[in-house]
DNA sequence: GTTTATTATTGACAAAAACGGAATTATTAC
DNA sequence: GTAATAATTCCGTTTTTGTCAATAATAAAC
C-alpha cells in the first residue's frame, strides 16, 4: 500500500522543483527525499521525476500520478486539520440514551441549557426504558434511574437521589382493605417496573425493621408512565419515583400506600461505556449535567 | 501527520466489530491492531473505539472520524489500483517534441500507426526547432535531427542517417559564378541553420580531402523550410536535409551545389531525459519508432 | 456458580525501516 | 579550468513495526 508521505514528498519536489528545498520544507534530510521518491517509483513501477543536479521535472507518469493523488492528499490534510480542530471539549456530537419518562420530564431543560452553553455540540437522544448494553446501544453516555448497573463493563456516576414510594388510587381501597403493613400487600395487585420478566423486589423499612416484598408479575412494564396510568385507574399498587407521581399525589388523584414505610431511593446515574480516557465532549456533558442538577434544587425536589 | 494505515485499521475494526478479525483481515498481529488504534486515538486526542473483550463499537468521535476519512481512503485505494493497472508499456501518456519540418513530414505516419497499435497511449507533440533542454521542455522523448546532443544529461538513440547537401536555386548562378570548390563559396550567400546565433560549420569532403567552411550569418534560421523557401527564391546557398529539398531537386526547382562533394549526414535521433529506468511507455514508443523506420526503407529514402 | 473459550492488552524481543550526516558524483556558473 | 550547488550513496544510529507469549477480562456453557 502506498502511504501519504511519499505522495506529499512527490508534491513538494514537483512544486518546488528541487529535492533539497522539498527536504527543507518538509523538515527531512535530502537523503530521505531521495530514498522516499525512489521507493515510490519502485512501488509504482515507473520513474516519476527526471532529475539532474540542477533540474527536476515530472515525467508523464509522474504528472499523472501526482494529479490523481493531489486532490485526495489535500482532502486528507483538510479533514485531518478539521478533526484535530473539532475534537475539543466544546464541539462535536453526543449520542445519549435516557429512560422515556424521566427523559421527557427532565432532559428538555438540561439539553436546552446545554446547547445554549455549548452551541458546537450536537446531541442525539435515544429514549429507551430497557437499556441492555451501553456499548451495543451505540451511545456515548446513558442517563439512567437505577441502582448499580448489571454489566460490569461500564463506569457510572451518581447524580442525585430519586425518591420513590408505593402508590395507588384511593378508589382501589374501596374494594380492598388498605394495607397497614408490607406483609398486607397482596401480590396480585402489585404492579412491577421491569424489563426482563422478573418482578421487582421492594424493600420497605421503618424504624430499623425491614421487609422485602416481591412485586406481582401480573403486570410488569418497562414504562413508569404506563404503570402510573394503571394505578390511577385503580388497577393496583406500584412503586414509582416521585417525578412521575408528584402531581397525582398533590392533586389527590392517587395516594401513598404505607406512608410510614420508606423505600430506598433510586439514583439518577450516568453510565459510560468503558472508556480508557473519557472523550472530551462526554466529559463536558456529564459535568454540565451534574452541575445542572446541583444548581436546581427545585428541580431535584420534583424527582 | 496521520497516515493511511491507521485509518484502514480503524475501518476494518469498525466494520468487523472485532480487533482480532480485523487483524486477520489485514494480515497483522492482534497486538499491532491494538497498538495502531491506540496510537491513532492518541494522535487525534480522543477515544475512537469502545471495547471489551466481547464487543467493539465506535464512539461518536470514532464515527465522525471514520465517516470523514472513509471516502478519502476509498478514493486513495481506487486511484492506487488504477495507477498500478495503468502504468504499463501499452497505456498512458507520452509527451514528445520534434522539429517542425521533419515532424510534419514524418510523424503523421508514425503516430497514426503507433496509435493504431497502441490505442491506450495518448500522445502530445510539441513542435519546436530549437530544443534547449529535454528536461525543461517537459517532455518524455525528443525526436531530433542532429549530431550528438550538447547537454550531457540526455541519452540518445540513433535511428537512421539523414543525408543532406548544399542547394541553391539555379537562378542564383545567373548573377554569381557557380562554385566548383568549397573554397569558392562566398560567405555572403551562405544561409545557415541554427538557433543560437552561431552559423554552422560545413564540412565538405571528396576523395580523402576535406574542407571546413563557416556558413554566413546574414541569414540564420532555426527552420529548414524557411531556408528552403529563401533558397528557392535565389537568396543564397544552404545545406539542408533531403527530406526538405527532395521534391525541389527532382522538379528542378533547385539544384545541388558542389554535387561531387559530400557533407556528413545528420542523424535522426531520439533523446531521452536522463532516466534511471526508461518509463515503459517511452520504451514502447522508441521501439515502435525504430522498427517503423527500419520497416519503411521507402520512407527512409526520402529523408 | 464454576469452568471454559474467546478476545483484547501488555511486555519483551527481533526485524525492518526510516533517518541523518558525511562523503561522492554530477552539473552549472564563473 | 575551478568553484559552487544539488542529488545521490553509504553507513551507523535511531525509531518504528512485527511477533510471540503471557495476562487479564468477559461472555457463554455446563
Amino acid at each position: 500500500m502506498i502511504e501519504l508521505k511519499p505522495i506529499k514528498v512527490l508534491r513538494a519536489v514537483s512544486d518546488l522543483k528541487s529535492f533539497s528545498q522539498a527536504a527543507r520544507a518538509l523538515d527531512l534530510a535530502p537523503a530521505s527525499v531521495t530514498r522516499i521518491i525512489n521507493q515510490l517509483e519502485q512501488d509504482l513501477g515507473t520513474q516519476l521525476l527526471v532529475r539532474t543536479t540542477r533540474q527536476v521535472a515530472l515525467t508523464s507518469a509522474g504528472a499523472t500520478v501526482l494529479s490523481r493523488y493531489r486532490p485526495l492528499l489535500e482532502g486528507f490534510e483538510e479533514v485531518t486539520q478539521d478533526l484535530q480542530r473539532s475534537i475539543r471539549p466544546d464541539a462535536g456530537h453526543l449520542r445519549l440514551t435516557a429512560p422515556v419518562s424521566l427523559g421527557i420530564a427532565l432532559l428538555p431543560q438540561v439539553i436546552a441549557g446545554f446547547q445554549l452553553a455549548y452551541p458546537g455540540i450536537s446531541v442525539e437522544i435515544n429514549f429507551t426504558d430497557t437499556l441492555i448494553d451501553v456499548i451495543e446501544e451505540n451511545c456515548d453516555l446513558a442517563v439512567r434511574v437505577s441502582g448499580p448497573p448489571n454489566d460490569k463493563s461500564t463506569i457510572w456516576r451518581k447524580l442525585c437521589e430519586v425518591p420513590r414510594r408505593a402508590i395507588a388510587a384511593a378508589a382501589l381501597f374501596d374494594r380492598l382493605p388498605c394495607p397497614q403493613h408490607p406483609d398486607d400487600l397482596t401480590t396480585e395487585v402489585l404492579m412491577s417496573y421491569g424489563g426482563k420478566g422478573e418482578p421487582e423486589m421492594w424493600s420497605f423499612s421503618r424504624a430499623g425493621t425491614q421487609r422485602n416484598i416481591r412485586a406481582g408479575k401480573r403486570v410488569i412494564s418497562n414504562n413508569g408512565d404506563f404503570l402510573y396510568a394503571m394505578a390511577r385507574r385503580g388497577e393496583g399498587i406500584c412503586v414509582l419515583p416521585d417525578f412521575i407521581t408528584g402531581d397525582g399525589l398533590q392533586s389527590g388523584a392517587i395516594i401513598e400506600v404505607l406512608p410510614e414505610w420508606s423505600i430506598p431511593s433510586l439514583w439518577l446515574t450516568l453510565f459510560y461505556p468503558p472508556y480508557e480516557r473519557l472523550p472530551p465532549v462526554v466529559g463536558t456533558f456529564a459535568d454540565y449535567f451534574e452541575a445542572f442538577i446541583d444548581d436546581h434544587p427545585d428541580l431535584r425536589a420534583t424527582l
